[in-house]
DNA sequence: CCCCGTTATGTTGGGAGTGATATAACGATG
DNA sequence: CATCGTTATATCACTCCCAACATAACGGGG
């Protein structure tokens, strides 16, 4: 069961797909919008009607001329290309994090000001934000909450380094041993019992893994950002 | 331009995705297969037909009773409640990070050993990971690539606290000046300036930037862990 | 024994999106 | 001035998806 997410830009009514940005490096490659077209499988027709519509809100995109030696060609516009590599950026950020293990700890809120909550698990206490989420209820204190974030979000540290907590941001901070260790390409998935009642799975490269020398059995201390973990009610589940 | 993403579960060809969550969810709550249809404004005959492909391979989903009292009705399965759970947890990540702000370094890559890539960059030493993407040609020494992240990777710490570095796990580091605070809600975003091209936005809880005591002009160390930054090629942006 | 609302199944028609095709305009090159 | 491959535009037919409709089976309750 592995997840897939298709990323899109929207702005003014008009939504950019994965679709649409292969349409536009496709011509930035090809050099001209047929070409393009035909690379992709597409029909020049759609893909110059779909192309005029994004430029119709979008602004130009596509710098296009007719005629000429070879008959012309297409070169993209300095606003086409920003589109290509913020999409891009986007595209990478969000399909990492849909590869990473997430993380779900179950807890009820305590406290709430602003987009900050606090809740209290078995694991001890946590701190997250809510997502102005789409049918999002907000969360209250009292209510059953789960905070889930990505295994790539956690922190391990060595269970004595309690000094520094005061000198950087306020962390989330969960005691727990060592249960698993899967080391593989560099990268290595250690997971915890931090008391929740799930395991707990955490991201490190291997260079971390061996210095803080991470065994099966061995202590350690979870740590990860409140504003990299995210809150919702549990009936939303 | 904001972004929005459509997290999709696929397993055995079969792709579970947010209006068969919807469908699920509403079953859950109606109580039957027919009110959860016309309550989300679509047709019985095929919603009837959908869960019944998904229940194909996926297994029961729904317990479904004809005849009787009420003339039977639909209960969730625990696989069927397991999906929604999941399905949720993944959604909320996905979608949470993509409302977060992009942040991208460019630099060169030094050295690369497995999924772990070291690259130069003006702002200093990069350290990321490559991600096992869609048409990803791998990356290798010398390639000029970009590192993203989401804001809300990133830890702030006073310019003075380098002790602790070597306590936890392997992390970027890069020394910079506060270039613009925005606090609203309980939650700032810090604009630090780290001698990249674009000023880095850094996304910390209210209570973090009062303790950390920021203001434009302070300097700030920014960390974050090699393991929440992807690195690509920079022809594929 | 009838009633009722549900599950189960199949058929039909319409609408949206798309490929395919046709035609015209374009303009540097030879 | 003819050529050629492109852009620009319009139309037609096809496919896919889905709502709508129809029909049967089901079974506890009145």
């Amino acid at each position: 069961m592995d997840t897939d997410v298709a990323v899109s830009l929207t702005a003014d009514g008009v939504t950019v797909d994965a679709s649409d940005a292969a349409l536009l490096r496709a011509v930035d490659s090809e050099g001209s919008l047929n070409a393009a077209a035909t690379a992709l499988g597409r029909s020049y027709s759609r893909a110059h009607k779909r192309l005029t519509v994004l430029e119709e809100t979008l602004g130009s995109l596509v710098e296009r001329e007719r005629g000429g030696a070879g008959g012309g060609g297409s070169v993209l516009t300095d606003r086409g290309r920003e589109l290509l590599t913020q999409f891009a950026r986007v595209h990478t950020v969000v399909s990492g994090t849909a590869a990473a293990d997430v993380i779900a700890l179950s807890g009820t809120v305590r406290e709430r000001s602003g987009r900050l909550v606090t809740a209290e698990s078995p694991a001890g206490e946590l701190h997250a934000i809510v997502v102005g989420g789409d049918r999002d209820p907000s969360v209250d204190t009292g209510d059953d909450v789960t905070v889930t974030l990505t295994a790539d979000a956690v922190t391990l540290q060595e269970p004595d380094a309690t000094l520094s907590a005061t000198r950087t941001s306020a962390r989330n901070r969960l005691r727990g041993t060592v249960t698993a260790v899967d080391e593989r390409d560099g990268v290595a998935t250690i997971t915890v019992d931090v008391g929740a009642a799930t395991p707990v799975p955490v991201l490190v490269t291997a260079a971390s893994r061996a210095r803080l020398d991470l065994e099966p059995g061995d202590p350690v201390v979870a740590t990860f950002k409140a504003t990299a973990a995210r809150v919702t009610r549990l009936s939303e589940e």
